[in-house]
RNA sequence: GGAGAGGUGGCAGAGCGGUUGAAUGCGCCGGAUUCGAAAUCCGGUAUGGACUUCGUGUUCAUCGGGGGUUCGAAUCCCCCCCUCUCCGCCA
């Protein structure tokens, strides 16, 4: 959520950064609203501060009166009785008023609360300006020893690759037909070695953010409640991506939805809450199930493991001070953290920067990182893919965005902690996500007789094994 | 799933229709005392919003959440959520 005041203030900040990313948000219509709401809420307060005095006068008057009235007889029982209606009338029109007001407000708030959670957070001024994914700049490429990004898979290995759909069957890592038998389209069931190579990354990354980059490890619930979901911004904005629990309609309190990302759960933690300076920055790193709709996507990416409605992710969140260096220094950490991790892996990837078009609501910068696949792009005459990057990870900075919409704050002021309440910054990365993962790693570990290398790294997490097949 | 008890400030815990944003204790902060500390004593100690001559000050809301009754609700009624105890079930 952005921050009204500043809205108020600097409405054309705002137009201009939905504008850049492409979004279309009625700020007029939201300033029009805020004012109504604001106007009414001022009046109400203060007809509520003159009921309150009167109440105050009141509540003493009566008391006393009442006593009396429990005693008294004949004319003198009517007139207490007509003192204590008098004191009771006083105070009514008041409460009319007030109600009729609050009618004003509640009519209100629903376009209100929708536009201004619809507001995305203006882009900083050093993203490029574009209109979507493909005015996004690539920043940097990284290739491990004895591979040429400039040549074909071919040239590099002496042989033709296969695509990770054909690795998987011949290696039977994965079931395809029984997974849509099961759970329809887009899904799949890892099988022996391959549930095994997944195990293994997903562990693996938990492992070199945990113990190599200072994370904590935690688990946190995939099933949440509509307030995680709209607090971490995902919803309004996504809600068709999520899957819905309708608890109501059996009855219960409230519905729930499946969390597409282990970044909800990571930053629902601390809620309402206000958090000691000292704490900060908080660092946390999670694996969970991801569960995703994919509405929209129809007929995109429809075989293999690239796009599924269900995976696994180890994600990072860091939850610092309302710093924007120091936002940005964590977003290049947290950057760097996922290199070293492909590094080891041995995966060639390149960075991008993505466009204006290409962000969320809630982030002001976001830097995509893409893994080799040589089993995709466009197949050449004799039916061999040509290769291409595919996004594998995504790192986003929030600011304060997510924080305000959390009501996640922290007290300044050190030790003492007698300081100022601050909205948190937020920001997250993906580490690992499988078995989309697994693509890069099976299309570049394949070797000319059809197996798969395991790399090194992952080999203690596979009980030495050093190949598939 | 069944039966019962309960959700109040950082924590514990009173209040159960009237001037109560809320007693008391603990904790925390400041001060006094002390060579220093402990103990003791004094004072302070929620969050968000609106207005403000930006020094403050004035004011509204908030006692799990929502709705209702009332001139007035932490206190009464309804719905929901959550916690605890016992039984059942289960990984």
């Amino acid at each position: 959520m952005i921050d009204l005041k500043d809205l108020r203030e600097n409405p054309d900040r705002y137009r201009t950064g939905a504008a850049r990313k492409q979004m279309a948000v009625d700020i007029d219509r939201l300033l029009e609203l805020d004012t109504k709401r604001r106007e009414a809420l001022s009046e109400q307060e203060s007809l509520r501060a003159e009921q309150n005095r009167l109440s105050k006068e009141t509540g003493a008057k009566i008391g006393p009166l009442m006593g009396q009235l429990k005693k008294a007889e004949g004319d003198e029982r009517t007139r207490i009785q007509a003192e204590v209606d008098a004191i009771k009338a006083a105070p009514a029109a008041l409460k009319e008023k007030i109600q009729s007001l609050q009618e004003t407000i509640d009519a209100i708030k629903p376009e209100f609360d929708e536009i201004l959670l619809s507001v995305p957070l203006p882009p900083d001024e050093d993203v490029p300006v574009g209109e979507s994914a493909d005015d996004n700049i690539e920043l940097r490429r990284w290739s491990p020893d004895g591979w040429d990004a400039d040549k074909s898979f071919h040239e590099n290995r002496g042989f033709k690759p296969l695509t990770h759909i054909e690795l998987c069957d011949r290696l039977g890592l994965v079931d395809f037909p029984r997974g849509v038998k099961l759970a329809g389209t887009r899904s799949y069931v890892l099988t022996g070695m391959g549930m095994r190579l997944h195990q293994a990354v997903l562990r693996y990354a938990i492992d070199f953010m945990a113990d190599t980059n200072g994370f904590t490890p935690m688990s946190v619930p995939v099933i949440v409640k509509e307030e995680a979901m709209v607090g971490t911004g995902f919803f309004p904005a996504g809600r068709d991506q999520a899957y819905h629990i309708e608890e109501t309609a059996r009855g219960s309190g409230h519905d729930l939805f499946l969390t597409g990302t282990g970044e909800v759960g990571l930053m629902g933690l601390h809620q309402d809450e206000i958090l000691d300076e000292a704490s900060l920055p908080i660092r946390y790193v999670t694996v969970s199930t991801c569960f995703r709709r994919e509405a929209g996507a129809a007929g995109k990416d429809t075989a293999g493991l690239y796009r599924i409605h269900q995976f696994d992710k180890v994600e990072q969140v860091v939850i610092c001070k309302n710093d924007e260096a120091e936002s940005r220094e964590w977003h290049r950490k947290m950057i760097g953290f996922v290199e070293a991790f492909l590094q080891s892996l041995e995966l060639p990837y390149r960075l991008l920067q993505c466009c204006t078009g290409d962000l969320g609501v809630k982030n002001a910068d976001m830097i995509d990182i893409e893994c080799w696949m040589p089993g995709r792009g466009e197949p050449d005459a004799d039916g061999v893919p040509s290769g291409e990057f595919g996004e594998t990870h995504s790192a986003s900075r929030l600011y304060d965005y997510q924080c305000r919409r959390l009501n996640m704050r922290y007290r300044g002021g050190g030790e003492a902690g007698q300081g100022a309440t601050t909205f948190c910054h937020s920001l997250n990365n993906t580490v690992a996500a499988s078995p989309r993962i697994l693509i890069p790693i099976l299309e570049n570990h394949q070797n000319a007789d059809g197996s798969v290398s395991v790399p090194r790294v992952l080999r203690p997490y596979m009980n030495g094994i050093e190949r598939i097949g």
